[in-house]
DNA sequence: ACCTGAACACCGTTCAAGT
DNA sequence: ACCTGAACACCGTTCAAGT
């Protein structure tokens, strides 16, 4: 029997536990949300964070971006797959790619992957240099994942808005690639280095001169990063915090209602939400902004004329 | 007497501390970079890096961005200064920028500038709630640098370039604060909303819709911190490797030069490495083109017509 | 009550011991 | 020789013991 004395989360973990055990939650099944515990428990919204909590760190359920939390799969049973497959680099690299989409950046450890794969840490250095060979190795498959057809669309404007949306894609879908990618040599990154190749060939032959070229390639992609990165840090703030924290977001809306308030920024205020968080709509707004600086400039052979 | 079988870095580093130590070498003097010490003692450029290293772990040098590696500046004699001033937010904030400044993101962290401060690691969260706070007040006083002017020169375009320009140089200033800045949620950072403001009044009165003007404010900036971060990883790929590692860059240089080979790359081989290293050049293009595409926008009222 | 050292639960990687 | 566990030198932060 239970002591008195034990703390009101645990109380609430071995509920769910239990109906994870009996069969009444099954893999896949949203938990009850840290919103719904308070009501059902009537304990406060931090107990039912830190139940939750307890439960993803004992692995029962996991933070499913956009689904709340959700029981875990059960362990791999041993005896169905006879022999572990081999540990090569392409394993390791998937479970990495994997942990990465599912938790972000940080969710990357050599430590946590080789776990993942059943294997010591040193094991992982018979295929990888390193954490950041690692890292590059990931960013090679994420980049396969989509190349660009040969020769493109006609007309550059097509081919480069084909690029940047390629980019903007492949940032989307994996939430570590933008920051991995602006943390990293280019040069190390073959597949990252087709797509300035690419972009280049697709500026050829405007009249534009070797030097305008080479800082267009440079730039439009540094751009789409730019965009993709901020996408990236709300993710990781959400993931950080729980999905059911709304406490958390909660306090950081009170924050900025009390900063309006100081009437210290009165544009800002009147900002609509809606066109802040459409992030697919900031890109096209940028991309349309850059071509359309670039077409100006092909157009007149020159910047057109200032007027203020 | 040393043994015979002293590994040949650690003679090279006493004969370093004995000129540094009898005053040959002064603090901010530099010390034999690794090629001279190959020249010098005649051994492999991984001795005289390994050489160094030891000399910056033990403290008695430091890399100096640009300048080679240098004599560090002797410990603070306690005795001068009577009683350490009292552990203030400011204090533990300018320490965490100079650390920052001059090593890069990672030098920053909880134990490191407590050490640096006479104080245990603890005493840090008397003032500061958690790292990522501390990395906030950090990115406060950055802006707080430079303040944007009232009300700014006139003309949407010259108010526009200078905000960009004034985060440019703050990127430059500080290599930490563009990664910083997207790995935060803006809304946490006053000063930086308050550039967000001064653009939306930039905006403000030209005729574009309110949605046009948002994402106009949002993207902007959003593009100069994307430039910014490719040469904070530049800056950074230096510093882990050290200032002497030529060796390093000299693998690099291999492996691109092989990748080259394969003719798999014949735009990028012809690129010209003084304008991809030009990274003012970089950030005056994206920004033109950026400000042609908005100045085409006001000009035709509408995006101008697509001829590809 | 205020302050902070010990401890916890992590890192990436070196090194040397095992086979 | 190949492989990898133990160990090192770090992290940020919780917790409880000290004042």
């Amino acid at each position: 029997m239970t002591k008195g004395t034990e703390p009101p989360y645990l109380r609430i973990v071995s509920a769910i536990r239990d109906r994870i055990a009996r069969g009444e939650l099954r893999p896949g099944d949203r938990v009850p949300s840290t919103r719904s515990i308070t009501r059902e428990w009537g304990v406060a919204m931090a107990t039912a964070t830190k139940a939750l909590a307890e439960l993803r760190r004992e692995g029962l359920v996991e933070a499913r971006r956009g689904a709340g939390t959700v029981v875990s799969a059960p362990p791999q049973p041993p005896p169905d797959r006879p022999a572990e497959p081999a540990l090569t680099l392409q394993r390791i690299v998937a479970t990495a790619v994997a942990a990465a989409d599912a938790e972000g950046t940080k969710a990357v450890s050599m430590r946590r992957i080789a776990a993942e794969l059943g294997v010591g840490p040193m094991s992982l250095y018979r295929h990888v240099a390193s954490k950041d060979e690692l890292v590059r190795e990931m960013m090679r498959v994420a980049f396969l994942e989509r190349p660009l057809p040969e020769p493109g669309p006609p007309g550059w404007r097509a081919k480069l808005e084909l690029v940047c949306r390629t980019q903007w894609e492949l940032y989307l879908r994996h939430p570590w690639l933008a920051s991995a990618v602006s943390m990293t040599r280019p040069q190390l990154v073959p597949e990252a280095m087709a797509h300035t190749e690419w972009t280049l060939r697709a500026l050829d032959g405007l009249g534009l001169d070797p030097d305008e070229i080479a800082r267009e390639a440079l730039t439009l992609p540094s751009m789409v990063r730019g965009l993709a990165l901020s996408r990236e840090s709300e993710a990781e703030a959400e993931e950080a915090t729980g999905v059911g924290a709304e406490q958390w977001w909660r306090s950081l809306d009170d924050q900025v209602r009390a900063l309006y308030a100081t009437g210290r920024f009165p544009m800002l205020a009147g900002l609509d939400s809606e066109i802040v968080d459409d992030i697919d709509g900031l890109f096209e707004h940028a991309l349309t902004r850059n071509l359309d600086g670039l077409q100006a400039r092909l157009e007149h052979g020159t910047a057109p004329a200032r007027r203020p």
